[in-house]
DNA sequence: AATGAATGAGGATTCATTCAT
DNA sequence: GATGAATGAATCCTCATTCAT
């Protein structure tokens, strides 16, 4: 079956986010993907392996969806967040998240996400706020916060397993670029 | 000797964060403290008993210096980031943010040291910012922006060992509060 | 390609030598022979048939050469040893003398090249010194003291990569023979 | 029980000399020597260590007992090779010369055996033959000659079970050094 | 004949924890 | 209290061998 492959990194993925890289047992791994065990080690000779094909082959994507119109740019940025927290990379951000700590390897994958999230963020400022008021320094001082504060409020989502309210984070970046933190144009 | 249940204290913290709790056998708290392995077992019957009295008698405090004045908020902001980066706390800091995913014991420590940051950001902002311009709302949500912000930092910073520039956050809360990122006053 | 068997057979011969039949996996020999790991098994069932293989099909030949004429025993006596660890069976002897510990099937074959060297080293001495004056026994006897000899002068040079220097035996020897170690003779 | 780390060396000694040291578990040596599997690694962290505490601790001494009188060299020598093949040290001898050629740690322990086996014969050609007749690179040569055929013989004696008769080594070296093979003197 | 996925027994090593002294 | 020997469950990984295709 070629699917074995696949299996075992699904639950690798599934294992690895829920209980951590370190913590999960290769047996685990094949025990969920009802694999024998030898078998993990057929296609990833090493378990840190796993990890590596992991973020090689399942890189969590910050993917953007279409922007919601409508200049509201609070509204905006809190959806960029909520699908960002909401998607279906959960577990590898989760991954990426915890065990980057330990397996530098890892690095360069949450680099990128966090890359796609600040490209992002910063794509739906510019679209909500076309003109040219705010130059490009403040627009990218903004994505910059919001990124950061992204990232920690995911962290905490991860931690805690309730949300970090992302709202004062918004307004306060609304309010930065446009001078109120309501319903931009006017 | 009687030091010695603080020498041990001293291995875990140190080791601890430097290679993260699960990672660290007694064994070496044991070496790296001088102690025969026997007496870690003694203080600390089970090894997460030594992280969890780290966490009681050595919490990372977010002390407070004095604010430096001038109305130079963003300035002020960076002041508070730096003493947080670089205070004596870098080692409990590490281990509570990299082993609070798998010990939840570590939760409230670091809810602590969030709150203190917090607090502390605020205590800065209404120090910078004296008059009631920016009603308390906004002025919390520009903490809250500013302490996520710091916190993702920091844990870059952990990570990946070179800093997160919070200048750009720093000048977008100070805009968002004030109109301008510039000092204050006027 | 019907040259598979030959490269899985060179490839065994040389990883043997260099590693030891019980350290050489069999995946290393299909590799270096760029085979399928399956074809390993299809000629060999059995991982120890590659051995036998290897004794049955590629016997370290003592081959004799020419025997230096000249009378001079000592320097053909060293020629037949220098012939003996430089042939191109340096591989196999180091198999043999490796293996045959665990693998009694090598006996034969170890037997075998240790006869070839003692009848070879008969001869030579029969051609150096022709006349009767030594009797059978005494040559025999020496051919047997040589041959010991360089059986332990080769175990040690690909024990320790040095060479193991039989000059003093060959004098001995020679002398044992004709009552002086220089050249016979006179 | 203090005793246990000498149970685990003569255990160790046993199997290895018996199987090879690549060839036993460190859990046979453990059940051989009645200890929980733990405790091997306790005293012996790595399973190489246990062989390099052999070496060390117990090296096979090619103890020089008294040098039978008489004259007689053959039976001197033979003598010493009995005693060296006869001794106590068989299993260490085995250990040093099966597996020295995949553990290096033990050259130095084989070649102080070496060592020690041709001082011995040395010693023995000296006494046997007190005057000054053959100098003293004859008597070098002789001695070099009947520890390289010790060697081989103890080796072939391991491999085949079967002895290798060192009398024709010990004539030829005798008629080398005194001009016939028998007793000597007269 | 040829292939490489599949299998699972086995083996070295780690380490928290216990406990007799 | 203090000590380090003792314990054994757990884990990663290896590898000969089988087998469906």
């Amino acid at each position: 079956m070629a699917r074995a492959r696949e299996r075992i990194l699904d639950a690798a993925e599934d294992l690895f986010a829920d209980q951590g890289f370190d913590a999960t047992p290769t047996a685990a791994v094949a025990a969920q993907a009802e694999v024998p065990k030898g078998l993990v080690f057929h296609y990833f000779p090493r378990k840190v392996d796993l990890l590596a094909a992991l973020a090689r082959e399942r890189p969590p994507s910050a993917a953007s969806a279409e922007i919601p119109g409508g200049g509201d740019l609070v509204a905006a940025l809190l959806a960029v967040a909520h699908r960002f927290q909401s998607g279906q990379d959960g577990p590898m951000q989760r991954i990426l998240l915890r065990d980057c700590v330990r397996h530098p390897d890892l690095r360069a994958a949450l680099d990128r996400l966090y890359q796609q999230v600040l490209d992002q963020i910063r794509e739906v400022i510019d679209h909500v706020i076309p003109h040219g008021h705010p130059d490009h320094e403040a627009r990218q001082a903004a994505a910059v916060t919001f990124a950061a504060a992204l990232m920690h409020a995911t962290h905490h989502h991860h931690l805690t397993g309730s949300r970090f309210d992302l709202s004062p984070v918004a307004a306060t970046i609304c309010t930065g670029l446009i001078g109120h933190p309501a319903t931009a144009s006017g």
